[in-house]
DNA sequence: CTGTTAGCGCATTCAC
DNA sequence: GTGAATGCGCTAACAG
């Protein structure tokens, strides 16, 4: 392996530098490198002995220009911060990364007209398709259906179902989360939820009410919706106990929520799991494993939500096509010690 | 402003289009879209207005392979995961796309072959400048100082002084932590570290003993080194109050261990911060803002960090040349109520 | 099998 | 002021 050093110099070897080097035209040196097939043993290897020995690196630029692709796509996010978009980020490098194709990542802060503007740039460099990373799950606006490149919305689907959309399936998430709690033998659940006005957490309590349904359940007490935050879940909490001590189980819309539940039970001499189980949502490690006891959470998969995007992202370079909609991805179970207590 | 549908069409637009529907030639054309003198007022008008009628967007591809620039630069990470660089791509992204420069993100997953590769493919595709963020403060590799580009390290410095790094001045954060305790009128103060590994935990201890000793005061007991968790903090806290139950102040080596710190010492009916002040590193909103009392903090401006490798990379890009060496960015206390109990 | 010709889309000479 | 000519580095379609 040539050093790096080596792709150094005052001016990189072009084509032109390995063909002369090599004693022959440069399209014939082109061919040699790309590995087309209608090329003499011979001549190949002297093009490849000369372009190894002037460190040659094809001008990826002048290759794009030319094949009229640019092997990259543009990643564009509405706002960095969220803590579900890393994630899916890193899902979605990983996948095109190791597909040889370069992203471009673009923060657009929340502002809409930022995002028009990396839109433009995106297309004037001529990516070869965009996957578009929403914060929350509710939707969002649909860039149009006229751009010449695929596009893929991610976590925050398109208000448009001709765009091809990726979520998690919230509704099972909720499911989820409350049929686990009526397998360990819970009967009398609570929720508490975060702020009402996202999709997301009216989703998860539909999901949790149908299963309890499903099991002849009714839940305890109405949902308490506010805030995604452990301060929201200490109080909610203690409003809880007070209205329905006989509760045994909560679900809580996030893990911050369930930190606040886990901090309040704890204070009230209440037992997780033995009293009452505790459930989360979003699976975040530092939170989910440094409570005590550690908490039981449903992960939405974002980074193979990033990865399936990336798929996409594919095939639609392939075959040109995107079978449009909205595709709800599964989400997963994760079993800690605050829904079944340790033997 | 031409609606984003408008850009679309079997073949977007090109500078001949424009040319030939303005009726003048293609170099006119260029010049009267960027600018130049040389041009008549009215053939201006017409270009442009051809150019609107049109949607034209210059192709940046072919701009690109005609300037020799490319208007982009590589983000090179080597761990998407570490919360620390989050912060950091957001600064540089915002300071860079501020710029009109976009960013090239690659994640090496903490693999030095995947981190060659990207390399290869940045500068491959003539990438104006490289900025490395590492996961952590101890120096990595150099990259090596005889690449074409401009290469600035964030965070994690190159372990060459020929190169540019910038990281936070952890030395300076521990002295600004004791500093605050002392203020606030602490005189025994205990230490609990994270991974003693770490060259963040060592500076952070030297430069708070150092603040210590100006003070004419002796930390209490050894720093006690162990992993950056909440567990930790639970454990060391304990371990600290039966050896040293004098104590009336804790710098915790992160907000986790801050966090266990606080949990332990409810439990042991230690109240904070009237009889035990704790102080946290990293300023991580979620854990600090959350706790009870909230947590005061060390806040390391990560995304400053960016935006200033991005402003190095930029005054590269202009000068062409880098001040060689490892630069220190100070870092920010926070103050909340682990230190200094409400009114 | 090889090399000549042409073109990707744009910007930069330089004559006119 | 304007346009014809040239080049950025590479690939594709031909002719030899």
């Amino acid at each position: 392996m040539a050093s790096l050093e080596q792709l150094d110099g005052p001016r990189p070897a072009t084509l032109s530098d390995v063909a002369s080097s090599a004693g022959v035209s440069i399209p014939t040196a082109s061919k040699a490198l790309n590995g087309r097939p209608d090329v003499a043993e011979r001549t190949r290897r002297r093009v490849l002995e000369a372009a190894e020995r002037l460190s040659f690196a094809p001008n990826e630029v002048a290759r794009n220009l030319a094949a009229g692709k640019t092997g990259t796509v543009g990643l564009l996010t509405s706002d960095l911060e969220g803590r579900f978009v890393l994630p899916i980020l890193m899902g979605a490098e990983d996948a095109l990364g190791a597909g040889q194709i370069n992203v471009f990542l673009c923060d657009a802060r929340g502002d809409a007209i930022r995002e028009q503007h990396h839109l433009r740039a995106l297309l004037s460099r001529r990516v070869d398709g965009i996957i578009v990373v929403g914060r929350q799950t509710d939707p969002r606006e649909s860039l149009g259906q006229k751009l010449p490149v695929p596009v893929v919305y991610a976590y925050a689907p398109s208000d448009s179902l001709r765009d091809y959309s990726l979520t998690p399936d919230n509704e099972g998430a909720g499911r989820l989360a409350a049929e686990h709690l009526i397998a360990t033998g819970r009967t009398r659940i609570a929720h508490i939820s975060g702020d009402s006005t996202y999709q997301a957490a009216q989703d998860r309590v539909r999901g949790a009410c149908a299963a309890l349904l499903d099991a002849g359940l009714q839940p305890v007490g109405e949902t308490l919706f506010s805030s995604w935050t452990e301060h929201w879940g200490r109080d909610a909490t203690s409003l809880l106990l007070s209205r329905h001590p006989e509760v045994d189980a909560i679900i809580c819309g996030s893990d911050q929520i369930a930190r606040g539940a886990i901090d309040t039970l704890r204070d009230l001499g209440r037992r997780v799991p033995e009293d009452i189980a505790v459930i989360g949502f979003d699976n975040w490690e530092v939170l989910a494993t440094n409570s005590r006891p550690e908490l039981t959470s449903i992960d939405a998969n974002l980074q193979n939500l990033g990865r399936e995007a990336a798929r996409a992202i594919f095939s639609a370079l392939d075959t040109g096509g995107l079978d449009a909609g909205l595709h709800r991805l599964p989400t997963r179970l994760v079993i800690r010690g605050s829904t079944i207590s340790r033997r």
